[in-house]
DNA sequence: GGAGTTGTGTAACAAGTGTTACCGATAAAA
DNA sequence: TTTTATCGGTAACACTTGTTACACAACTCC
């Protein structure tokens, strides 16, 4: 278990700095890694410190759809709420990037909410997800395949601070729960439009900046 | 402020039931009245007690879209959240059924913390919340109009506790976002299934008990 | 270099929903 | 009773995505 200095930057109370850095576990990612699969039992909660995190909804047949991302100093709401009710994982986790977490035990941060900013922390991080949560559904309810798409590729984009992603059509297809051909059609299109340059195995973002 | 005893029902800690008696304001809405319309400010946390609500979100353009029902001992996650953040609300409220509810100033909720059992009781209400929401993006993202137009049915079946639903075809057109039309053509086809018996700004749900 | 694998382009048709238009039935209002 | 508004049925066509099939290019492994 690696001291890191990373951690108290986090809160500004020292004690509750303390506690994390008393509990908490460094732990590295590297861009493409599984931190959680939907199915496994959670007894951590993950608290980015560097990099991001791709969250996917996956269901019983496996099924995906994406649904966000989270970024250094954010944790999974999903985490807390299965933690809390002893589930099992909702959804998936991949390192959108090389990843630098703490895992903090989910036992020992029961009696944190006395800390005031471990409370609004955790309260943040709720609404946050609500938030993001119910943009998903907008998209998906609201919009046509090609906004979710374009806005896919720019989340994935500002994840990985680049423009250039290194992603096939399939995978974005099965990430966004549609047919390849489909991807393939409308990437045809936001090409012509300039919102992208295609290559194999790669494509270059346009819109951002 | 009309005094009640049914709060006292919900917690079995005394002295968090007397805060909620001390605090709370008892409501009263009647079939059809909405309690909260997208853009509102909120300050109190509802607290259903008697009845139902059904949860519509509802973005900038007025466009909706049907997320849940909450049920007696249930509160509005969306509340807490956006109380909270200061933020104006996402979403739109209306009593599914004549419902009871007790509206507690989420001033007077910041220290309740301290109660085990209210902050057990705010956990699983995220915890909740988030699977309904996961389960809304997964009817919207996984499965086609017609399984969720029966979803939509029976929720809101179950929420009246009646089999007959008072509804024409463009309400529930608007709800699932979709044209009058489209419902009109699958409750025929879910007609002849035997699924609902169709009459005149009503139906009838068959497929519960 | 050759064979197999993977990624992408394309086409043709099916299926579902959007869109527009119109009609008839029922209920409400005058 | 007559008029008007609302509700629902239907049709025709457009558009998007699903589905299947195949071709070709680029890459990998012998």
């Amino acid at each position: 278990m690696k001291k890191t200095t990373t951690s108290i930057s986090i809160f500004s109370d020292h004690l509750l700095n303390a506690e994390i850095e008393k509990y908490a576990r460094h732990k590295t990612f590297k861009k493409g890694e599984i931190l959680i699969n939907a199915g496994d039992n959670i007894i951590f909660i993950p608290l980015v410190l560097k990099g991001s995190i791709r969250v996917i909804r996956q269901d019983f047949e496996g099924a995906e759809s994406y649904l966000y991302h989270l970024y250094p100093g954010q944790t999974c709401a999903m985490s807390l709420t299965c933690c809390q009710s002893g589930k099992k994982s909702m959804i998936k986790a991949i390192a959108e990037d090389d990843t630098e977490i703490l895992q903090i035990p989910i036992i020992q941060t029961e009696d944190w909410f006395k800390y005031p900013e471990w409370k609004a922390y955790i309260s943040n991080n709720y609404t946050n997800r609500f938030a993001e949560l119910l943009q998903v559904i907008d998209l998906i309810a609201f919009s046509k395949m090609d906004k979710q798409l374009l806005h896919y590729l720019e989340e994935r984009s500002k994840a990985l601070n680049t423009r250039i992603l290194e992603i096939t059509h399939q995978e974005i297809a099965d990430e966004l729960h549609v047919h390849r051909e489909t991807i393939s059609r409308l990437l045809r299109v936001m090409e012509e439009k300039k919102l992208v340059r295609l290559g194999r195995t790669n494509l270059e973002v346009l819109t951002l900046k």
